[in-house]
DNA sequence: GTTGTTGCAAATCGTTTGCAATGAT
DNA sequence: ATCATTGCAAACGATTTGCAACAAC
């Protein structure tokens, strides 16, 4: 049998596909780095000029909920978002030129999941009693470019 | 020779000794952790009626740029406030109470700085020629209190 | 045709700023 | 008396929401 076919539980509403939605997948998709709304909107609006600032939250929101991307929180800055199949990884900033970058874990097992082979542990920082269930975790400082270009720091 | 007696070179203000400012601080001392400038006006309004939000701004941000407090992010909310006297440390947020705690870390070496001891080696996750001067870790997940009142996530 | 989605404008929230009045020095 | 600081209101940027028109199904 195909138990969703009736009666959908939450009556969760259909996902419409429109060009809207495909165009911000599609910039999310291709992006280097985590998207701010706007940066999203400023490049969507070269295929469709009348795509509302709206409609890039309502859309990214969504995309949230149903796990298609990710929020990254950078100190200091409103939320960016990214395509969630880039898979766990941090963020360094660079102070200087401002300058967002995607750090990997170099030491990667490949049998344990993402909480497993960061930095740490990062469950022994926790006191008794704590459930662990996710981190983020940003670094800043001078990229490699403005190290090279000026004095080191101080 | 007292070199910074006659002329400071850029004309730094001097600060003075307001109410406010000391009901702000005397605030953020006592603060168990760090305060959303809102809930510093409400708490500050207690004694002093009339403090306006901007001023609660204005003082948070000199307090910052002169040392004596801290900004703190937490992703997904706007930026909380806290002293500077307390030292390097993590946060945790609840996702189910919303509360926040801080997180000292276990192991600690009365020699290495804040960077030093806290989980892992950060540097060592950097690519060649970046310069690490900072980071901000939070973690994520149940309370103690949460973890014992209800059942196991999922 | 139903109903999820859109664009726009208005509303809201957090934060900043202009300005005249106030208060610390 | 000077000038940093205040309170208020207006301004601002980021995000959300109401609503009527629209488009996917």
């Amino acid at each position: 049998m195909h138990p969703s076919l009736h009666h959908p539980l939450q009556h969760t509403p259909n996902q419409r596909q429109t060009k809207q939605r495909q165009l911000i997948e599609a910039i999310l998709e291709q992006a280097e780095g985590p998207l701010l709304p706007k940066e999203l909107l400023n490049k969507a609006q070269a295929s469709l000029p009348q795509l509302g600032i709206a409609t890039v939250f309502r859309t990214l929101k969504k995309l949230v909920e149903t796990g298609g991307a990710k929020v990254v929180h950078l100190p200091g800055d409103s939320p960016r978002y990214e395509r969630a199949t880039r898979g766990h990884h941090h963020h360094f900033k660079c102070c200087e030129c401002e300058a967002v970058f995607e750090i990997k874990d170099k030491v990667k097992s490949e049998i344990k999941m993402e909480e497993k082979d960061c930095p740490g542990h990062l469950d022994q920082l926790l006191p008794e009693g704590f459930q662990l269930t996710g981190h983020e975790l940003t670094l800043f400082g001078r990229c490699a470019n403005c190290a090279a270009d000026h004095t080191p720091i101080s």
